[in-house]
DNA sequence: TTGAAAGCGCTAACAC
DNA sequence: GTGTTAGCGCTTTCAA
């Protein structure tokens, strides 16, 4: 049971070349059945511990699929990894994970990481890039997905939805419950592309309503959190207590708006509607539950998943594959509708 | 802009030897100033993107450190990660993730295609492994950390607190407060090492106050999510209606629990006191703030980090780094505490 | 189905 | 501070 056990050294003990022990640990290559089961059991007791650098280097493939996301500690983004990874997985491919913090100069240096460990595929979430991040990944020479967004000039292939064309939906079912008076928490800071993008599609959205859309609540730089979200809907009933109706970033700053709501007797949704995005579990649970979008994270990442291995076969064009997200209505905009709990 | 540029390549257009170029690529070596610049520039030029699969293989050391945790999607692992993960970045060693839904043979599977990548130290969520994870293990000749528990036999290293141990505390404070009929939801599933333990811990510490520990509800198997304690709450009340405190496994599970006594008139904590474990954000931001146990979880992979590169030094002796966690309590266990929102 | 020779793209080790 | 030589542990390629 030592390091340092080689392949020759398993040819040795089992009387075999290098080469036949190479073979018998690939699944297509073709040993005699009895000849691989030897040589397998004689690894086994010798601890050897098949060595993929060495392996990855003369065959030029690595088996890693590299991404990047703004954060690990992002339920949505997890599920996107987490369908992405289960895919993968059965095709004997790995997922080669950095985080960004919502930052473009940190995302450019991950992805030179990345492509340093030679994956044969990168996944970035969304379009925005710093010039040499682009650069990096428009010269990998492998297929490049953008997630999570549906980018103006997209580098290679997209799997995504427009965050901005959700919001519409979102407005048009508070306006249809005749609010008019509807506000906005987050998406202020430019880092969280995607949150920004909600906000511009929130106030185009008004903007066609015929609706003001002054009432938008800066809730700071990502990730936004419960708390930033209960501290934003304070801010919010100070400066505009006639408020109808609020649309927040995501679910975690919906729901720590409601909590505000709650503290100060506000009821949900008679006195104030509120609503998040991203279909995480709270939305579903608390009380009332949240209306919300539900952006099908863990599909996004089975469908990235799917078009890496169509590409490795057949390098076709590129592809845009939308992921049509869609309104969850729930008792914090609809008092008919609320059904949460157990 | 291509693929294949090498080290060769950026050496020609450079006039100097791959060696000199392989030289310009590390902090360390001795290479004249200008020569380094002029280097790194004709290599951005070329588009030259430096190949570590070959210097891995070369040099016998691949900048890796393997880890496995049971869940991607969850906030407490994802906090150890991060916490590793940057300390980990700064001395240029990256994270190579793998997760075994909190099964072993599964674990097993990831320890095995994580060491024949060539990590230079594995880190894995407790000390419940298969004998061959474990043989593996013991046999990497590298660092191993077991993390988030106190294995009676480590491997080698260990980073982290004993669940059951905790549990004690979570009692003595609800026996303070005057409650005797106390009930526990979730970790009845063997899969959940650390959800096992604190329930054992639970029904110890019940025991040594002389009160029965019959309460036990079983949410199943891990994750246990929201809806989970929603559920297993209803279950309680319909069992035990005169239970008095509900410890639950995690703060995931108690939200939910909570929100069941809401959607049914309970007031927490008066006609039922809550509690979880881990500290998520939810826990200080709903109403009431949930009383829970912090474990420290960025912690524990920032200490993991600091054992990984000293032991990269000096390979000392085996370490077991304790984190005592520490008992938070708040609202849904106690009037008087409550502090949370915005 | 099996084996022998060559080499993947870098870096260790040594020379100057 | 820079160059030369050899080789990391596998797999490709070709031959038998």
């Amino acid at each position: 049971m030592q390091r340092s056990v080689k392949m020759k050294d398993v040819a040795r003990a089992a009387g075999v070349s290098v080469m036949t022990v190479s073979r018998a640990f690939r699944k297509d290559a073709s040993v005699r059945q009895e000849t691989r089961d030897a040589i397998l059991k004689v690894a086994e007791d010798l601890g050897y511990v098949f060595d993929s650098t060495a392996a990855n280097l003369r065959s030029q493939r690595t088996g890693f699929v590299a991404v990047t996301i703004p954060s690990i500690n992002n339920a949505n983004f997890a599920d996107t990894i987490a369908g992405l990874s289960d895919v993968l997985s059965g095709e004997g491919l790995q997922v080669l994970l950095a985080y960004t913090n919502y930052d473009v100069a940190q995302e450019e240096r991950a992805i030179e990481q990345l492509l340093r460990r030679r994956p044969e595929a990168i996944v970035v979430t969304g379009g925005r890039h710093t010039a040499r991040g682009r650069r990096l990944l428009e010269g990998a020479g492998i297929p490049v997905i953008e997630a999570w967004d549906l980018p103006a000039e997209p580098v290679d292939h997209v799997v995504g939805f427009s965050n901005a064309a959700t919001m519409e939906t979102m407005v048009d079912h508070l306006v249809a419950q005749g609010h008019e008076r509807i506000a906005f928490i987050g998406g202020d800071v430019d880092a969280d592309t995607r949150g920004a993008d909600r906000r511009r599609g929130f106030m185009a959205a008004m903007a066609a309503h015929g609706l003001a859309c002054a009432r938008l609540i800066e809730a700071g730089p990502p990730p936004i959190s419960m708390r930033e979200g209960a501290r934003a809907m304070a801010r919010l009933i100070a400066l505009h207590p006639d408020t109808q109706a609020v649309v927040c970033v995501s679910d975690l700053s919906a729901f720590g708006a409601l909590t505000e709501c709650q503290r100060r007797g506000l009821r949900v949704p008679q006195d104030m509607a509120v609503a998040g995005f991203g279909a995480y579990e709270i939305a579903s649970i608390c009380v009332p539950t949240l209306t919300t979008v539900n952006p099908f994270s863990r599909r996004i990442g089975e469908e990235i998943a799917r078009l890496i291995l169509e590409a490795r076969k057949t390098p076709a064009g590129r592809q845009l594959r939308r992921i049509a997200p869609e309104l969850v209505v729930a008792g914090s905009t609809d008092q008919q509708s609320d059904a949460g709990g157990g």
